[in-house]
DNA sequence: AGCGAGCCGTAC
DNA sequence: GACGTACGGCTCGCTG
């Protein structure tokens, strides 16, 4: 009689593991799509929560609104994580990325906004922002007091060193205290103690502290229906129906991934701070033309000073053009090495700080509808690859900070070659009728002649096939002149490389003489040369132009349907795309494998990588399984193969090697 | 004090 | 219209 389960929860905080729900919320919902009834309950309320799980065992199809994150609530909540095996997952932030028209959700310089009170307000006409408010207002003025509260607290324990201070350096030490401890706390050693007792003492307001969480709860639910009535008919419409597939199988396998988390090196993160805090307290930044301090942020007032001391005007203060100027510009030379020292506090070392877990783990989601294209986002996607040594010579690898866990022996990551490329080869096949050659060459002996166990050109016997160059060849394309030999060739390689980039993903002659800093004479001869080395890519952009004319959407090769009229993002759509959706379903693919092998357990995954834990096994055993995973996230496609390297490290991820 | 836009720098 | 897709931190201006 119920066909579907709606659910939502409300809970202490976002940690996906270590937070939990104090309130539940469902919904019944008929094969009409009807919303029958709708239910709450408390964390304590046994009796309801196993009716409550009686429901989850019995529906087969669960809705939600971000429904990876209740999921773990529930997990957390205690319920089996094996009632969730083999179920479908209908997110409707999915949904608005499957059936809202891309050029709507594409609002270029903007973002598509996805939450659920913003959907509803768009989409339902419901305005429960209001709700929303009124539940963050009250929480704040109860996290202010506890604030206070706070204060108070040390004044009594007699570790407030301040209070002969004036208003404003107190206000100024308590929220450095109570809201930035993770940025602060190398400053107040002394009270750090204090602090502990009193959050152990007087556990910080929560949403489960406010007086209207449960209207705002069950709201969710009739929010999250009227969304899911509103699209979950538009995928058969609109025939998403195998992606919508695809990112629900996908779901539990990100959902252990996920719940395993990345172990950290917390000691090592710390030194790594220690010697940044003492380099930036060396390298102090001043306006010159009034001696007033300045911080790698203030971008607008460090454009003037660029400027005055340049004598240049510039366009902007990033890195390019401070590269412009860095001979006549002594605080664009330091800007360089303190925005670097300041991105990595900030951004890696007290942001890891920040979320790091008793357990020295960090948890991320992987957001199913963070994307147009269908590419899982996260905030694992941009730890630097590059380690960099500081003026000390001291040297910073944050990759270096992700260690193997206690009870894994080994970190594997299956990276795909060249994915992108290899899609791209595709594409020109399907479209043209046969692949580009050249890139096609690249990959495989395509048209080639075999003798003697080595390959020649088909149109030309005497050359003997060779992977294609790709940078090379658009660099030689463009400046027929140079010879390969020329000292400066490695030079003009890096403009064809820099070029294949740019153009595969849409740029044109201006942007490349912008960005390759050459003159537009140049930039258009390397595009020229780009056009000449891959003529089956340009006839696939033509291919689109057509096609958005004649269709209301195009496929990727996963068959995601982009409904869009826009040719020049779709070209990369459906590259990027197609990437994306291969891994949803490789994902799901190597959990199958690994279901039954408990040893190997999921841990990263990056638009083109998947990595894994395993636990120390025998060698023999060891060597099949990873040969047969790298066999499993392959894929044949009908003009070239996508395959995957393999690397390993037993200590940390910077350390990692081919396996071989 | 909270929020959002804009800028910058990192990833694939 | 034209270098694709993201995320996080900081500053600044606006609002109440």
């Amino acid at each position: 009689m119920y066909k579907y389960l709606i659910f939502d929860t409300e809970t202490t905080g976002l940690n996906i593991v270590h937070d939990t729900p104090f309130l539940f919320q469902y919904g019944l919902v008929d094969a009409n799509l009807n919303l029958v009834s709708k239910h709450y309950f408390k964390a304590d309320d046994i009796a309801n929560k196993q009716q409550f799980i009686t429901y989850l065992k019995q529906i087969n199809t669960y809705v939600g609104a971000n429904i990876k994150f209740d999921i773990h609530m529930l997990i957390n909540a205690g319920i089996d994580i094996n009632i969730f095996e083999d179920k479908n997952f209908i997110d409707v932030m999915v949904l608005a990325r499957l059936v809202v028209p891309h050029d709507k959700q594409n609002t270029r310089g903007g973002v598509f906004k996805i939450g659920l009170k913003d959907m509803a307000a768009q989409f339902l006409g419901i305005n429960a922002k209001n709700e929303e408010r009124k539940l963050r207002t009250e929480l704040s003025q109860l996290t202010l007091a506890h604030k206070q509260q706070m204060k108070n607290y040390f004044i009594q324990e007699n570790v407030w060193a301040w209070n002969n201070k004036s208003n404003t350096t107190q206000t100024k030490v308590l929220n450095e205290i109570y809201n930035n401890w993770h940025k602060h706390f190398h400053k107040y050693e002394s009270l750090a103690d204090a602090r502990t007792e009193f959050l152990e003492k007087y556990p910080a307001p929560t949403y489960a502290d406010v007086s209207n969480v449960v209207t705002y709860g069950i709201k969710d639910i009739d929010l999250t229906h009227g969304l899911f009535k509103l699209w979950y008919p538009q995928i058969v419409v609109l025939r998403q129906v195998e992606t919508l597939k695809r990112i629900s199988e996908a779901t539990l396998p990100l959902i252990y991934m996920e719940r395993e988390g990345l172990t950290i090196d917390l000691d090592k993160v710390m030194r790594d701070r220690n010697a940044i805090l003492a380099e930036m307290e060396r390298v102090k930044l001043f306006d010159p033309r009034t001696n007033e301090p300045l911080t790698v942020g203030q971008h607008a007032r460090l454009k003037q000073v660029y400027e005055y001391e340049s004598g240049m005007l510039l366009k902007s203060s990033d890195k390019a053009s401070r590269a412009e100027i860095l001979d006549a510009s002594p605080t664009a030379r330091k800007v360089d090495y303190l925005a670097r020292l300041e991105k990595y506090l900030s951004t890696y070392v007290n942001g890891i700080i920040r979320k790091i877990s008793p357990d020295n783990k960090i948890y991320t989601q992987y957001n199913l509808a963070g994307t147009i294209t269908g590419r899982l986002s996260s905030d694992f996607q941009q730890f630097p690859k590059e380690a960099f040594t500081m003026e000390t010579g001291h040297i910073i690898d944050v990759r270096s900070w992700f260690i193997v866990p206690e009870n894994a022996t080994y970190m594997f990551y299956f990276d795909y070659s060249q994915l992108e490329l290899r899609l791209q080869c595709e594409w020109t096949a399907i479209v043209n009728g046969s692949p580009d050659t050249n890139l096609a060459r690249a990959f495989y002996p395509y048209k080639c002649v075999e003798k003697n166990g080595k390959y020649y050109h088909e149109e030309d016997p005497s050359i003997e096939w060779t992977p294609t160059d790709l940078h090379s060849l658009t660099a030689s394309n463009a400046f027929p002149t140079i010879d390969r030999n020329d000292p400066d060739w490695d030079h003009y390689r890096s403009l064809g490389k820099r070029t294949n980039f740019a153009v595969n993903y849409g740029a044109s002659a201006p942007k490349i003489s912008e960005a390759l800093n050459v003159d537009m004479q140049t930039a258009q001869a390397l595009v020229d040369g780009y056009r000449q080395a891959f003529p089956g890519v340009v006839a696939f952009g033509k291919w689109i132009g057509r096609r958005v004319y004649s269709t209301s959407s195009i496929p990727n090769l996963f068959l995601r349907r982009y409904y869009s009229t826009n040719k020049h993002q779709l070209q990369n759509w459906l590259v990027q795309g197609s990437g994306a959706d291969l891994l949803l379903m490789k994902l799901r693919e190597v959990y199958n494998y690994i279901k039954d092998k408990p040893h190997w357990k999921l841990l990263i995954t990056v638009h083109d990588e998947v990595g894994f834990t395993c636990a120390n096994i025998p060698e023999t055993q060891l060597r099949k399984e990873v040969a047969d995973i790298k066999q499993i996230l392959s894929y044949r496609l009908t003009a070239v193969d996508i395959i995957a390297d393999v690397e390993y490290t037993t200590t940390n991820w910077s350390n990692k090697e081919d396996w071989k």
